[in-house]
DNA sequence: CTGTTAGCGCTTTCAC
DNA sequence: GTGAAAGCGCTAACAG
């Protein structure tokens, strides 16, 4: 092996740096780190002698130091209440496949529904020096929103209109337009289970909810919507609710899939069936959703894009450009098994 | 605010470093660097009067920085093929839990199945010098598997036994026994839906498998013991295969929760029921189960326990103390309403 | 086209 | 108990 044998330093795990591979090619070190970046002003012919030194010595760049001395660290920071949450995971995903693109890696940083636990999240981040911060999960964007304003770290948030660096999908259009197709089945009674822990979110979709019962109208029934909290036990929790009705809905928009999950949870357990008696309509379109029994109805967001627009976002931030205004993409409706027309219209 | 008072470099957004605190607490450089990590070497006194400044001037140690000093990031590189997996999804919410009772914070990679995008993922962590790799994913291992012998960098592989640092379940035991709960059922005729896409963890669950029938005096019929990948799809074919079959099972045993999910669903499509017709158990048993139509009967992961184990055993052998070998946990058996009774006995 | 030098922000000897 | 100074591995002026 040429590298053992250029190995000038005595230790034997020591990881070799650019002043080794300096060494070696007897050339100086700034050399080095121009040919290494691949800069014109190194003649080509050193240039690729000493990019072969590099590789034969197994040379990996400290991104740490680099990150020291240019005080970038192609790092960024990705604060989750719960990765297993499907969409938060699924946007995650996206967001990395984006960011690799650009050259970036992803720090994670799980925050829990605890004040604390987000402080600390936040703070790692910092002190890690990530290059800008992606909160895909709105959920916990209230938190943040306060220690974001004061700081000059770019951070976008993810389906969160209400601050300015934001992209994600047009939430009252998509919302919307899932309720007219409910309606459109011949639905009248259709409910909405909402998610609380996503308190801008939610309430977008329930003003599409409302919008498309007034474009069709149909009365507006308070004891229609009800609470959840964005999960499957809430959503299960809604749904006893609207049970206990005396007429209760032929229809239920759920904030989510999780909440829908719950939800037709609830029915069957009262011993109703999907969508025989009741349809049942998610949001987001996780993976699992063909998978599911009955596959579920939902719009769906156009993950891939958001996190593309939302990388994209981070960066322009980071080079001072203008950024676009907040992008809201369209929902996509997905229509399978959990719903049905309306066998019994009032 | 103080911290702008006393902050004496021209720039504005200058982030405030250890020499900013040293300047106004009036003292030296190194003492700061003491005082904030608390050093008995520093008078009490002085201490408290530079960690007050520090917090006044909201200082943020600068991770990086500390990192190429002391060679040590304190940060985990965390190797998934596809976060959107329910089951790595939750391991990796609980190794970031593990981690950050350790001071730790996760760099999160994906590899996909790609060996384009595993090598970089690799080289990603490499450059950003994380201090250890957990690979919660045994579906990457292979691949790793050449890389890691040859680094000096701690690579800890969960449920990859063949692997000198791995924890995880006990496979073989953990399917002998789901196994043996549907023998107890009365099921004879049991298929296994395997999953090639995690080699060597589907070959223990097949042994375990396997182990059980004999156990109960059953008779092994080849065909049925199919290939899944692993996902919905793979449990999807691999259950059209079985059903195909002259005298389909009465159960079946599946690789994992996503296998057993295709699973289900191509029973239903073929006009059966589950547990009625065909019971369904999974593996893994990933939070989603108790929500599914029908909940899905599972053997679960100690998820916790093992990323507790993973994160210690990284951390030992950072230590370079010597680790335990590796430790495999037992199984829970998870009975849930997609398994019953065999009502037809051959 | 290449080399010298000064940091980046921190830790850590070594002196006093 | 505190300070001075070297160095971690790299980039980026500034010279030549």
């Amino acid at each position: 092996m040429q590298a053992l044998v250029l190995d000038n330093c005595g230790a034997t795990v020591m990881t070799v740096t650019i002043q080794d591979i300096a060494n070696a090619a007897k050339v100086s070190l700034s050399t080095v780190s121009r040919a290494l970046a691949d800069s014109p002003r190194v003649k080509l012919e050193t240039r690729r002698r000493i990019q072969q030194f590099a590789r034969e010595m197994d040379y990996s760049p400290s991104a740490i130091a680099r990150g020291l001395a240019t005080k970038r660290t192609h790092t960024l920071g990705v604060v989750v209440r719960d990765i297993a949450d499907a969409f938060v995971a699924e946007l995650v995903r996206a967001i990395d496949q984006a960011a690799l693109e650009g050259g970036y890696s992803l720090v994670l940083s799980h925050c829990s529904d605890n004040p604390q636990r987000q402080l600390s999240a936040f703070n790692i981040l910092r002190q890690q020096r990530v290059d800008g911060i992606i909160v895909p999960d709105s959920s916990t964007a209230d938190f943040f929103l306060p220690l974001l304003t004061e700081g000059d770290m770019p951070v976008i948030l993810i389906n969160h209109r209400t601050y300015r660096h934001s992209v994600g999908t047009d939430n009252e259009g998509a919302a919307c337009m899932a309720v007219d197709y409910l309606a459109q089945l011949g639905h009248q009674r259709i409910a909405y289970i909402g998610g609380t822990r996503y308190r801008v979110e939610s309430e977008e979709r329930k003003e599409g909810y409302q919008r498309a019962l007034a474009a069709r109208g149909l009365s507006r029934d308070m004891s229609l919507m009800v609470d959840g909290e964005g999960d499957t036990e809430g959503g299960q929790k809604g749904m006893k609710q609207l049970l206990t009705l005396p007429q209760p809905p032929t229809a239920v928009f759920c904030f989510n899939d999780l909440t829908a999950l719950g939800a037709i949870g609830a029915i069957q357990a009262s011993g109703r069936r999907v969508p025989d008696d009741i349809s049942v309509m998610g949001f987001d379109d996780i993976t699992l959703n063909p998978y599911l029994h009955p596959p579920l109805t939902s719009v769906a967001q156009q993950k891939e894009q958001i996190a593309h627009m939302a990388v994209a976002m981070v960066l322009k931030l980071l080079m001072h450009e203008s950024v676009p205004v907040g992008q809201f993409l369209a929902g996509k409706l997905m229509p399978r098994g959990s719903t049905a027309p309306c066998v019994r219209p009032v």
